[in-house]
DNA sequence: TGATAAATTGACCACCCGGTCAATAGTGCT
DNA sequence: AGCACTATTGACCGGGTGGTCAATTTATCA
């Protein structure tokens, strides 16, 4: 009778973890059309047929999985944003960097799908989703940028569009770099500090 | 008798050149696991057991296809950094942008391949791959911000790995949302030249 | 022209995929 | 206990994969 995922949010909470368990960890180790839904059900411990009742399709179940981490993304973000309101510009920053290597640290599998999505992939609504998350950065960033503009730390003429863009690749590229060196090297040849002072430096003085 | 890929180097170049069209087309629009051998052969037109006979592998051929794109890169780079040496840091990062436009606009395929090589993806010997794109941005940034430094174009006393590493991700992402702008979008409303000033500032001046 | 060697073919292999559905197990009610 | 209803199962389906190899076509040379 009822014909959505409300089948699973219906289930026992200790099963339902167990299935989300097991999809995130394979969609972090795999891209979309790789992942293996037969590993999937294995992994959680329950059939095939169960986990289509659940969720009527592949795609279906990824988009699932997708919001839940954005969800719990946006808690980061949104904590961060909040906390650091009445810091400067370049003590914000340095929170923000912060809170990603937190999250990583926290949801490496999480993250992994993320940048998994984000570049490249071939994940279903790939383009939807993009756009959704560049405006959510594009309007979070824009504000810390804004906010900045507005107690002259940062030059008032300054395009907004460019600006966002450039924090965003720079703080993107950087915590892509920390997760891969987490999920590997010896974490202590990684001097954050130093790299958080050298990103605040770039965006306020340059390098010259 | 002749066991490796010299088996591909001896055929006909019209041959070949069907032949390397068709894989390029297909690891530009797939993900090295979700590309199809089938594909190839059917668009090059030959037989199955042909390409396995030039190319042992799957993961030979992508190998094949992969070197084949870095050497054109590596041209590009190579020209635009000796027709450069003379110019200002600013201006010289500019021909960089115009030069990685140029490339994006005379071979996208292959710019594809190396975004999703890049960005994610499980490419063979992905690893190995990046670490030598790393090795070679490391090199090719680093003088040039080195030949800046040394004019006082720059601060001497910067952290060099830390400045191409800035440079090298602004770049990146730059042309990569480039790459993917022109490859649907209206190209006209993307106001390159604005966007290189843009960068060049922020990288002598900061954002203040 | 006919024998020999080399190049090319495509049917075939074992395996894996996402998805289905008849059969079975489990639950709650009278 | 017997019945009705739902939840769960896993064998099965059509299709696609990278890779193989006996059979056939093509090229070479006496």
């Amino acid at each position: 009778m009822i014909s959505n995922t409300n089948k699973f949010k219906q289930l026992a909470e200790e099963k339902q973890s167990r299935i989300v368990n097991a999809c995130i960890s394979e969609f972090a180790e795999n891209d979309y059309e790789t992942a293996s839904m037969n590993t999937v059900v294995n992994q959680a411990g329950i059939s095939k047929g169960s986990l289509f009742n659940y969720f009527q399709s592949k795609s279906i179940l990824y988009n699932h999985i997708y919001e839940l981490a954005l969800r719990e993304v946006k808690t980061y973000l949104r904590k961060v944003r909040d906390e650091t309101a009445q810091l400067p510009f370049n003590e914000r920053l340095s929170k923000i960097v912060d809170s990603g290597v937190q999250f990583i640290g926290e949801h490496p599998r999480l993250a992994r799908i993320y940048f998994r999505l984000v570049y490249s992939g071939d994940s279903p609504n790939r383009e939807k989703i993009v756009t959704e998350l560049q405006a959510m950065s594009e309007e979070y960033l824009g504000n810390i940028i804004q906010d900045a503009m507005d107690r002259n730390e940062l030059d008032p003429n300054l395009d907004k569009t460019q600006s966002v863009f450039f924090l965003d690749a720079v703080l993107n590229r950087f915590l892509k770099e920390y997760h891969e060196v987490m999920n590997k090297r010896s974490q202590d040849t990684f001097d954050k500090e130093e790299w958080v002072k050298g990103i605040t430096k770039l965006f306020t003085k340059g390098l010259s």
